[in-house]
DNA sequence: TAGATTGTTAATCGATTAACAATC
DNA sequence: TAGATTGTTAATCGATTAACAATC
């Protein structure tokens, strides 16, 4: 394993992150691979991988110190200058980010929220300020937002995303049930909730 | 490829079953993998791969057939009878999933929802009645809900799986960020939002 | 017919797991 | 020391892609 960490190794770093963030809490000192991938729900190997990939270095008798751990992981995942983004489309599920957000992580935050509806514009919401669609370019140059959480309607995904690209957005989360059409120096990730569901639908109890 | 699909299969399955349905109302006779591999963002090999897994064929000089694609799809993902999901949890998320799903899919509703808060008890949320959690086994039962939805917070999550299961759910969409400790008979997928937008905020701008 | 596409197998690719010597 | 775990390589596994004969 030599290269930057794959998609799927990344989104598990950030599991453990959070899992041991909880485990420095309740003051336990060392985890071992196995400990770890317990609670993440993965293999001890899989860890084990995982931990040379950001350079973390654990002792045979006492496994993997929590907090060095935590900080190695930061350093993999967090950009030193952090990360600023952008939500587009305050509806339910955009709030739902909102909150899960507020205020989570130092280094990544939900800095603007833009939607089409006058009587949302002005508002704060979960803590951040929401802004009309026309002044979406501006604020995101201004506030140097790299990352952009589009949850409005498909209609509308394809042109906010080419707008938040041109402002200068390298990183979308869609939530629209749509392909992008992106350049390739842009990075998305596409949470299709309905698909999810009819999967989890489709393979309920099919396993038995 | 024998065997039923997998798990990467299915959602594709699902994903084309949408734009192919969009392709129907535009009045569309004929689609070619190509066609289709691009909508959904695919490789037209892959398309024709699993095309072979649902035993939908086509023609080479008027490739698929639209509507008996669709057929087929929905021949594959839906159960005859029907399948009925349950959302825990109606705060802003789980309101995103009842509004996306309100009455979308013939096959796949959401037919009860549940939450702890009295004021939200006996109220209608986008179609959906809300019932009290104390409420929930019995409904599940009586409804023969199959499916679960969890939109609840993380300290919760694994009691309502526990319900659920024991009340006969054999598929979870789990929103909430643990690994939750259910039965191998019942399916489950996990979403996590905040593992999705650390990753993108990774990813932004370094494929550059 | 000529030409493009389908259906299918073999090759490729990448990620996960198994195995085990080195270590504490 | 004896025993469990780490760090790392090789083996496995599964999914995607390439290739191409068969087909319309």
């Amino acid at each position: 394993m030599d290269g930057p960490p794959s998609y799927e190794t990344v989104g598990r770093l950030s599991r453990y992150r959070r899992l041991l963030t909880r485990r420095v809490e309740t003051g336990s000192e060392g985890v071992y691979s196995h400990e770890l991938a317990a609670v993440a729900g993965v293999s001890a190997a899989q860890v084990r991988r995982d931990m040379m990939a950001v350079g973390a270095n654990g002792s045979p008798t006492r496994g993997y110190n929590v907090e060095k751990l935590v900080e190695c992981l930061s350093v993999e995942l967090d950009d030193p200058e952090g990360s600023r983004a952008a939500l587009v489309g305050v509806g339910n599920l955009g709030r739902a980010m909102l909150s899960f957000f507020q205020g989570r992580r130092p280094k990544l935050s939900i800095v603007a929220a833009f939607d089409r509806e006058p009587y949302k514009v002005g508002r704060v919401v979960c803590g951040c300020r929401c802004y009309s669609m026309d002044e979406m370019s501006q604020v995101v140059i201004d506030k140097k937002i790299t990352v952009g959480i589009i949850a409005v309607p498909s209609s509308a995904a394809q042109a906010v995303a080419s707008e938040l690209e041109d402002a200068g957005v390298r990183g979308i989360l869609n939530f629209a049930p749509v392909a992008l059409r992106i350049s390739p120096e842009t990075f998305s990730e596409d949470i299709d909730m309905t698909m999810a569901l009819e999967r989890v639908a489709y393979f309920a109890g099919r396993n038995s």
